[in-house]
DNA sequence: AGCACGCCGACT
DNA sequence: GTCGGCGTGCTC
């Protein structure tokens, strides 16, 4: 009588144990390697995945359960991706069945047998649809798909300028893979899930697109994750988590936009999809293409040490105008002339504070503003920064509002105070409630997007303007309305944060307007000279697409700094690529990545005084076992110390050796306390590997 | 994670 | 005398 090796989703004490279930009669044969089933555990019924199949068990007869049922015919996992869960679990350091947990989606793990139905033969094949046709390559494309198409295990990194053709490689590599009877995962970060991308693809390859986010209903998801099971879907699209679709026949993995933040997931299994991808790639014999203008340091990295092939188009495509000249303006120059406003002033009062939307809207951003109205274009205003401004202070006595639940203060948006971490609202007091005036005696300090909005509509009665943020595109749909309302050109000015320099391409603007490029300069953390200058070409990368040449203007405090004097250079890709290397030796001495390995240790709850205990607890055992390996630094309060009422430290683990790093953390994980510190103080402990940020 | 078992305070 | 607090320990 056969037994099944299972995995559960509970914390098991070995992260990596299957528990051993006996495989019934009538299911003999039909469970396999990679089955999902239901199984009697602790007194309660759950799903599990099996790993193995054996002849023989440890156990004894008395301890043994047996397999209830199969909810699935098929099995949901081959080999690879099965070896692909347990190296997560190891790389990680997470339990394997909480690894299954994330991996596959809650309709299909929670899924009973009414809902797990196969669909019918007749869903639509598309079959009847026209693929549209591909128009040719140019040389640069054709050499990167010959590149990716030569036998080799190494990934392939496809450095390209924005409008040089990359998607269009990424459709000649998938349509190569789909001849070959193979199939292929794309994914995209978070925000680029647009129908732009999406028509692209499912016009090329009718009826052969799945697509995964997060928006999706347990229905939708349903049917496509089992569609995509049953091989009628050979593409799977979607943000990190479609790299746990379940394709038949993988050949190929594409991450676009390799850079982008969004690919590390920070709840639950904290990993990185890019990290994933490669090792992905690497058990399943597959090539990894990964896709950037502005390739973060570790790829450029792995480039440099022959880990991974170099493909670049430094060429806009045919058809595509040349990239945009950037203009620096230096503000410290604006404050030297208070009276470049034009509009005649109002007698400062409290409601009319120094510092405001005008101040930033400069003369300069205005005659290119000007220029692009008279032309009949569209201009982008871009400035990271939501709400009224950064935040708002009594002219009185300086008093600021804190968020009630977290450490930082409230920023101001029409509609009252916000705290940006935790959604809390307020509405702006009458009076200070520290010195108790109420003449209006509030300033606001700072500039965000609904200011600059307020003050472009002063100044330019006439335009029609959109504003792109969070509090405008709350929904999915929200940011389809905007960029597609963007794209008919029912909009001159799109005003917007990060939000507008992702997923879409807008043919008319030609102009770029960076209202103010400092934000995002200062944040300590050793990836922000990277981030902010990627951000910034990625931004001015809009400025002039299709025929029209395009104009960037920005606007910044401090000129000189290292990133804007890269970035009015970083045109071709020579520049951005001494860049990173100058970054990566930065790195190398500090042993930051890609140099080194970080881990991060958060410690969260709601007293204070237990945490920091736990931490130093925690923090003195690492002292002990610690040899030349890794090094220590903490336990200090986290960045944000309180956030949603609960108290944060941190201890942060560097080393240049990550297995050193891997044996220390699994020791916390695996063996003495952490149940119990979590118990007796109180505390969560997190552990972040390849931690995005030291926020 | 659930979900039990297991010993100490205030109630019909 | 019981109901229930959450500390501790286990799950094939």
């Amino acid at each position: 009588m056969p037994f099944a090796r299972v995995a559960v989703p509970a914390p098991l004490k070995p992260l990596d144990t299957l528990l051993d279930y006996r495989i019934p009669e009538e299911l003999v044969g039909q469970v396999q390697i990679g089955s999902l089933v239901q199984v009697p555990f602790a007194r309660r019924k759950t799903w599990a995945l099996v790993f193995e199949i054996s002849e023989s068990t440890a156990l004894a007869e008395t301890q043994i359960k047996s397999i209830e049922s199969l909810k699935l015919p098929m099995p949901v996992a081959d080999r690879a991706r099965l070896e692909l869960f347990r190296w997560l679990s190891r790389h990680y350091l997470y339990p394997i069945g909480e690894v299954c947990e994330s991996a596959l989606p809650a309709a299909i793990r929670e899924g009973t047998a009414r809902t797990l139905k196969l669909p019918e033969k007749s869903f639509d094949e598309g079959s009847e649809i026209e693929a549209s046709v591909p128009p040719p390559l140019n040389e640069d494309q054709a050499s990167a798909i010959r590149q990716l198409a030569t036998p080799s295990a190494d990934p392939l990194l496809l450095w390209g300028v924005t409008g040089s053709g990359k998607t269009e490689v990424y459709l000649k590599a998938i349509e190569d893979r789909l001849h070959q009877g193979q199939s292929a995962l794309l994914l995209v970060p978070e925000i680029s899930l647009t129908p732009q991308l999406m028509s692209r693809f499912e016009s090329r390859f009718p009826g052969e697109v799945a697509t995964f986010h997060s928006a999706l209903k347990p229905t939708a998801v349903r049917k496509a994750w089992l569609e995509t099971l049953l091989g009628k879907r050979r593409i799977a699209i979607g943000a990190r988590s479609a790299l746990f679709a379940p394709v038949q026949n993988l050949g190929l993995i594409v991450l676009d936009e390799e850079h982008d933040g969004s690919y590390k997931q920070e709840d639950r299994l904290r990993y990185h999809a890019r990290a994933v991808a490669l090792e992905y790639g690497r058990i399943a014999k597959v090539p990894v293409l990964l896709g950037s203008a502005t390739p973060s340091a570790e790829s450029f990295d792995r480039v440099e040490k022959g880990l991974t092939r170099l493909a670049r188009l430094p060429r806009r495509a045919v058809g595509e105008a040349t990239l945009p000249e950037i203009q620096v303006l230096d503000l410290k120059k604006q404050i030297a002339q208070p009276n470049m406003d034009p509009r005649p002033k109002q007698p400062l009062t409290f409601q009319a504070p120094p510092i405001d939307g005008d101040f930033f809207l400069t003369a300069e951003m205005q005659r290119e503003l000007q220029n692009v109205l008279d032309q009949g274009r569209q201009a982008l205003l871009f400035l990271n920064r939501r709400g009224q401004a950064s935040q708002l202070l009594c002219r009185g006595c300086g008093h600021k509002s804190n968020c009630p639940a977290c450490e930082v203060t409230l920023t101001p948006h029409g509609k009252g105070l916000l705290c940006h971490y935790c959604g809390y609202e307020a509405p702006i007091p009458r009076e200070c409630p520290a010195c108790k005036r109420s003449d209006s005696p509030f300033l606001k300090v700072g500039i965000g997007t609904e200011a600059l909005e307020e003050a472009v509509r002063l100044h330019f009665p006439t335009a029609k303007t959109l504003r792109l943020d969070r509090d405008t595109a709350e929904t999915n749909d929200q940011l389809r309305d905007i960029l597609g309302l963007f794209a008919e050109k029912k909009a001159d000015i799109l005003i917007g944060t990060q939000m507008v320099a992702k997923g879409h391409d807008f043919p008319d603007v030609t102009f770029v307007g960076i209202v103010l490029a400092d934000i995002g300069l200062g944040v300590p953390d050793f990836r922000s000279n990277e981030r902010a200058l990627q951000l910034l070409l990625q931004v001015s990368g809009r400025a002039g697409r299709a025929i029209h040449p395009g104009r960037v203007l920005l606007q910044t405090f401090q000129p000189e700094h290292p990133v804007f004097q890269v970035l009015t250079r970083a045109q071709g890709l020579d520049d951005y690529g001494e860049f990173l290397r100058q970054e990566i030796e930065n790195r190398e001495a500090l042993a930051y990545p890609p140099r080194g390995e970080l881990a991060l240790l958060r410690f969260d709850g709601l007293e204070n005084d237990l945490v920091r205990e736990a931490a130093r607890k925690v923090a003195a055992g690492l002292n002990r076992i610690q040899s030349e390996g890794f090094r220590v630094l903490g336990p200090v309060p986290s960045p944000l110390a309180r956030l949603r009422n609960r108290y944060r430290w941190q201890i942060l683990l560097k080393s240049r050796n990550e297995e050193h790093l891997r044996k220390s953390l699994n020791w916390i994980m695996e063996g003495w306390d952490k149940q119990k510190l979590e118990r007796t103080l109180k505390t969560r402990l997190i552990v972040d590997l390849e931690p995005a940020t030291m926020m």
